[in-house]
Formats: structure tokens, sequence, C-alpha cells
DNA sequence: TCTGGGGTCCTAGGACCC
DNA sequence: TCTGGGGTCCTAGGACCC
């Protein structure tokens, strides 16, 4: 989910919320999956990404605390890794395991009330209105009865401020951000501390004078505007106050597009080969499409050259389809239009739905 | 030691139409 | 010969998140 999707809703912050916000974070979920099937692995430090093979290409996804210790982090390159903790158990990324153990935390977190899923290992819980502290260590308690997994809750008026308070609460714990103590938590932070404003965004506010969250906050909306646009710089001085939306949402998840890509160990220079791996992975796009029972309505190719500069391309099709050479001719159609021939790293096809 | 894979939403510019 | 302004669709790219 993206914060600005959110329309704040309700009266902002002057008139106090009725309703809690859970922000209920499963910790390194994926390395705690692979220990309960492997116990041996418990206070080992475990890295899983890629294939698990840590001389290929491919960046780690989790890394267990004791792994963090050694400065190995999600992101990182597995080689990275593999130099700098030479000792840790290596692991692929399994993701069908994750997806099912992922079901049974989301179930649940379900007994407690509305659940809005973010990803594999997070989502917000609709605490009601009395004891969310409470309430939170009762989720904690469930979880682990269900499912052997520690988890840290957040809990706000908000869900930015849930979310922002689970960092605060990790690991294992339960940690409360409210507009009361918001500023003293975070006034003095930068502000990419804030969920939604990454490394770009706090270098073009940084040009502008504005380092912390609080020089953000009390910026006029209209100073920020003028820099970030109409509706991104009003957005930014909101968060930087701490004001969102409270609004859990328990509707099922419609996914706008679904797509495949991938880095190929050796660069691709024979044209015909990029021909025939865009064909594969339209393929095994269709199959997405299919299980999804929505036609595609444009089709999306994606080259990333081997200087690591990325493009892409795309095209509507000329009728909503679920056929699979439909899906296939039209991104070989879209793939002519790359007329930098060079060596190709990675490959990527996405096919998006209509509204 | 080069930098994954799966997504979402926003913006800006051009085409096209009235 | 010159030429406004608004609306909408389409496309490419940017930024962010897990």
């Amino acid at each position: 989910m993206n914060p600005r999707r959110d329309a704040v809703g309700g009266s902002g912050h002057n008139e106090r919320v009725s309703r809690w916000v859970l922000h209920v974070d499963l910790d390194q979920f994926i390395a705690a999956v692979e220990v309960l099937r492997r116990p041996e692995l418990r206070g080992r430090p475990v890295v899983v990404g890629g294939d698990g093979d840590p001389s290929k290409r491919g960046v780690v996804a989790t890394a267990s605390y004791e792994a963090r210790e050694h400065g190995v982090h999600s992101g990182l390159p597995m080689r990275t890794a593999l130099k700098r903790c030479p000792d840790a158990i290596f692991l692929p990324v399994d993701k069908p395991a994750y997806e099912a153990v992922s079901e049974d935390v989301m179930a649940t977190l379900r007994e407690f009330g509305v659940v809005e899923v973010l990803g594999w290992d997070e989502a917000f819980v609709d605490a009601g209105d009395a004891d969310p502290a409470g309430t939170a260590r009762r989720i904690q308690q469930r979880v682990r009865e269900a499912t052997e997994l520690e988890c840290t809750v957040g809990v706000g008026e908000n869900k930015l401020q849930a979310k922002l308070a689970t960092g605060f609460g990790k690991p294992a714990g339960v940690y409360t951000l409210t507009y009361d103590t918001w500023f003293e938590v975070l006034g003095d932070r930068p502000t990419d501390a804030l969920w939604g404003i990454g490394v770009k965004t706090a270098k073009r506010l940084a040009g502008m004078g504005i380092h912390t969250v609080r020089e953000l906050a009390t910026t006029h909306p209209d100073v920020v505007a003028a820099q970030m646009g109409p509706t991104i710089g009003p957005w930014l001085v909101r968060i930087a106050r701490g004001v969102a939306s409270a609004r859990v949402s328990g509707e099922p998840w419609l996914a706008r597009s679904r797509g495949r890509e991938r880095t190929f160990q050796r660069n691709i220079d024979d044209w015909d080969e990029v021909g025939r791996e865009i064909v594969r992975l339209a393929h095994e796009v269709t199959a997405d499409v299919v299980a999804e029972d929505r036609p595609a309505v444009r089709v999306v190719v994606k080259v990333r050259y081997a200087p690591f500069f990325t493009s892409t391309h795309g095209r509507k099709l000329p009728a909503p389809t679920s056929d699979a050479d439909a899906i296939a001719a039209a991104a070989l159609e879209v793939l002519e239009r790359f007329t930098d021939r060079r060596p190709v790293r990675l490959l990527g096809v996405r096919a998006e739905f209509g509204t």
C-alpha cells in the first residue's frame, strides 16, 4: 500500500481519535521461518537470498540478527554478504513457504478485528477504542502460539504513527506513538525516517534547507509544493506532522499488474536470445494473468543493460486478453522499440489490468 | 563486490479532439 | 495567416516500499 493513496479522512488531529491502529510486523520473518524448519540454525548467522548461492548475482532478502551484526542487511549483494560473513548459512528464497506461514499469521490477526495486509510479514489491525497496548500483547501471544513466531507491534492514532512506532519496538516489543509524543520521538530525526520519504526526496528537501522531520512539519505546504508538486508537497508536510488516515481496510486486494523479471548470470548480447527470453517471461506472466481471471490491457517490457541503465517501453493491447500468444506477440512488438542493442543483464515483462 | 524481484502511485509531456 | 484553452488518453520515467 502506498500512503499517498490514503485520504487523511476525518478531522485531523485536534479531535481525539476514538479508534486505535496497530501495526504488526514479524521479526526477521524470512529468516525466522527458515529457522523454524531447521532448528539447528537458531543462533547462527542466516542469510536468505537469490538461489542461495552467494557467488551468483543476487541480493540478500533477509539476514538474521546474528548476520546483521556482521553488516549484512537486505539489499546487499550476496557476494558482499559472503565476504562480510563467510560463516553464514546461505539459503535460497522459498516464496511458497513464506506465503503459507504468512496466511497463518494473517488468519490469526483477523481474530482481533479488521486486518489490512501490507506484505508477507506486516499488517495493520483496527484495534477498536480501548487498551491498544493490551490488545498488542494478546496479539503477540496468539501469533506465538499459532506460528512460533515473534512480532513487534506499533500502536498509533493512525496508520503512519503505528507503522513508525513499530521500528522503535523491535524486536518483540510494543511501542506507542501518538500526536502527543510525535515530535519528541521524531522531531530531530532526518526526513527519510518517515514512511514515504526515501533517499531522493530527502536530498531534494535538504537542498531546500529542510533536514529534519520538525523542519519539514513547520514549513508552509505551499513552499514545499512549489518544489515537489501540488499533491506530493502538502502530503510531505502532513506526514511530517504525523497526520494520516486511520482507516484500516479489510477489502480483498486486487492486483493492478503482474510481472516477471530475471537477471541473467551472464549478460546476453545475442538479440535472438533476448527475444526468446521475452517470450518465456510473457508466458510466465500469462499464467498469473489467467489465475487473476481478469484480462490484461497493457504490456510493458523492461530492459536493464549491462551498465545498469534501465529502460521500459509498453503498449496498450489491441483488445483485453488473457491469451499467452497475444501477450507474447505484444511483448515482442514492444521489444522492437529498444533500438539500443547493447548487452542485457535483466529482462522483464509486466501485464497491467484495467480498472 | 556491483547493484533481486515483486509491486504501487504520481507526474509530465505529447497527441488528439472540441 | 494565425492560433486559445480545456479535457482526456497514452506513454515513459521517477520514487518508494517490502
